[in-house]
DNA sequence: CTCATCTCAGTCAGACTGACATTC
DNA sequence: CGAATGTCAGTCGGACTGAGATGA
């Protein structure tokens, strides 16, 4: 029936950055599936969720937040005014700034792909226990958090 | 000094495909630069081990068990032949298929990338102790396993 | 002057698709 | 015939670079 398992290389399955590699593609199929499903561009979901927590940001800031260049976060403010799920108005403080705002729209749809993403989750752990899922997040999380400092944004050219 | 950490949205940071993707574009960053420093293209390493531990092979056979695309196991074949890593020769039992050989400047380029790759996962898994690291190889390689099954090569159309 | 912000244009590696000829 | 293999051409999402304009 199964036309062969076929066996990864051990020095493979021993590096760590291999299996991080491997497994991101598959949650990435996952998440691309679930959001377009949803009609969700890519960074919809990430810059909705900063705007939630923390409030109107200005893009650099969402950027850094998220992790997304600034210039990603351009095309991707674009579509999500479109879309009506943020308002972009410029900053009377600070006028290089514009000031990124979620609307109820956008707080709608940020519920949406909250259950989607959340489901994807679920399909993605499904092997492990409750205790092992938190136990990977920590692991996962300890790892990124220390190689994060360095690069809040890209330096001063 | 530093120019805000810049909080990141409690919705990531909760999400482990959130981790995985951010961690694994980290770790190709080490990788890739590990990788070019010693004059490599992409794929050469995960066919160069493949190679390595299961002897002579198809092209079809190291996509599979590489989990690389036919149409790019081509191309990197190609750059590996010209390299003088392995050689190409037609199966006599099959004539569909290639047979790839390592030859020894292949078994020696194998062992420089060995050595870089395992100084970045040192850098990589920095921050946990051994046990912690045979841990996160363990969940990671246990949800990996799980979603291998149904692709070992692309549905025939 | 220096630095941050926003924007656009373009690059680049990497995963993947479609199609085709050949051989089993 | 159907299925597998190797090959090529091209697509696509996503991370990133460079440069320019504007304003603090």
């Amino acid at each position: 029936m199964n036309p062969s398992p076929d066996q990864v290389p051990e020095r493979l399955t021993a590096k760590t950055s291999w299996l991080l590699k491997e497994l991101a593609v598959q949650a990435g199929r996952l998440s691309h599936e679930a959001f377009g499903a949803a009609g969700a561009k890519p960074y919809w979901y990430p810059l909705l969720a900063a705007l939630a927590e923390f409030g109107p940001s200005s893009q650099a800031e969402l950027g850094r937040r998220c992790r997304i260049d600034r210039s990603d976060v351009v095309a991707a403010v674009n579509a999500l005014v479109a879309d009506g799920c943020v308002e972009r108005t410029a900053d009377p403080v600070d006028r290089r700034r514009n000031v990124i705002t979620l609307t109820a729209s956008g707080r709608e749809r940020l519920g949406v792909l909250d259950e989607r993403l959340a489901a994807v989750q679920r399909e993605l752990l499904a092997p492990l226990d409750t205790s092992e899922r938190t136990q990977l997040t920590d692991l996962l999380w300890r790892l990124l958090a220390e190689r994060t400092p360095e690069r809040g944004d890209r330096p001063a050219p």
